[in-house]
DNA sequence: CAGAAATTCAAACATTTGTTTGAACGCAAT
DNA sequence: ATTGCGTTCAAACAAATGTTTGAATTTCTG
């Protein structure tokens, strides 16, 4: 290797790039330009733009479910102390401020791409994360239910996803959120109190009663494409 | 004229098909496919991609912001009807519903498109919504000021985005999440039903006590490139 | 019906995209 | 020094994109 790592020169300027303008309207040649790299380099290392995108998350994905993996087991091993909905968000709160280290990461640019893989088509990212951080994923969300909330799963599954779209979507557009906030309020926000501003929102939303709503259960249909996160 | 409106045909091709896989992603040609007209239609009629895409979001808000702006209207002249923040919600809600009769207008269409217009890069969306809708947008936020809440107008305008992500992820993702429901619980909900969960996880949110942080006012940076919504 | 205007169409255009190629380079080990 | 290997580089490639063109066709109008 010649150059400070051109593998994480890339996969910075394709984490930045994609955040701010999606994976689609960001071409490898602003990528590589970025990143001041030839532009062969991300064929070379990568072997595509498809296998690029895939290891942008999984550069903080891997990291983030290992240490919120450990940080379950550790939780469930507290000799009996009942598991609250309360300290499993807590929990994902702290995992995710602890991973905010890396350079010039603001914690914005994760939530952004956490949103996009969601919202995105890329069906290969979907299939991808899936994959490799499904097990995980499931286990939150099994433990998140035995905490016995006052709703019934599917009503607890649809309130985490509502949570997830507060995050993600206030932590797309925070840029211009931003700025309108400041012109509107002359009132200057950081990110962190943006999420800061979210808690009680969201645990408002997460602890209201349910909606009472008679969801009834049906036989799943024929398989229809369930190309499912 | 020839074929049933080709212009139409066009849009609502092109509606769904955004709506699915977003503007970058969604050529011309699939769109003028879809809609079974010449590829050169769409910029004989519109002009340019560009265009089109604006002309998609103004086919449903024009409608939505002339009738909630009446709605609005109709709702100050209450005879001195103190305007609550429910109402405000309840109406806004209202006005949503009633856009559906449209042909195949599933209502996560709508609102995919809207949480994609606070979300895309696309600059050039933002600013049409901004000079067309604007006035409208800031009556409403105006108001709902107007209701005196608990809290600053600065939290207030965040915690209104708070709302727009929950829905606008929520619906950008139904498919997919549908599916997931469908087959963790046997239990099919339909778009109208997910709205419906949704009402008491934004009312509570929306009506959680503040954040209690310490939001000083600054003056305003030098301007810094602001393409506000 | 005839002419004009509007629309549709197939073809081509210029760009931009992701990807591949083969030579040049750098640096370790023999 | 020379060999081998990993990396970088400029150049080119094929495919796809938005757009334009000019003739053909349809529709309207006098």
């Amino acid at each position: 290797m010649a150059q400070p790592d051109t593998v994480e020169r890339i996969l910075d300027a394709a984490e930045s790039l994609f955040a701010e303008k999606g994976f689609a309207e960001t071409s490898l040649r602003q990528i590589t330009g970025k990143a001041q790299v030839n532009l062969a380099a991300v064929n070379y290392h990568f072997g595509s733009k498809k296998s690029l995108i895939q290891a942008v998350f999984a550069r903080f994905l891997d990291p983030f479910c290992a240490s919120l993996d450990s940080a379950l087991d550790q939780h469930q091993n507290g000799d009996g102390e009942t598991i609250t909905l309360g300290s499993l968000l807590q929990l994902l709160v702290e995992q995710t401020l602890v991973l905010k280290p890396r350079s010039g990461h603001d914690l914005s640019i994760f939530m952004r791409l956490l949103g996009m893989a969601f919202t995105e088509s890329q069906g290969h990212l979907r299939r991808f994360l899936n994959e490799r951080y499904g097990t995980t994923w499931r286990r939150y969300m099994g433990l998140l239910q035995q905490t016995g909330p006052q709703i019934s799963p599917v009503e607890l599954f649809w309130r985490v996803h509502f949570m997830i779209g507060t995050v993600a979507f206030s932590m797309s557009g925070i840029k211009a959120l931003r700025a309108i906030s400041e012109s509107d309020f002359s009132t200057r926000v950081s990110t962190e109190q943006v999420m800061r501003l979210m808690l009680p929102f969201l645990a408002a939303g997460m602890q209201a009663p349910g909606a009472g709503l008679e969801l009834t259960r049906q036989p799943p249909r024929e398989a229809e494409q369930t190309d499912v996160v």
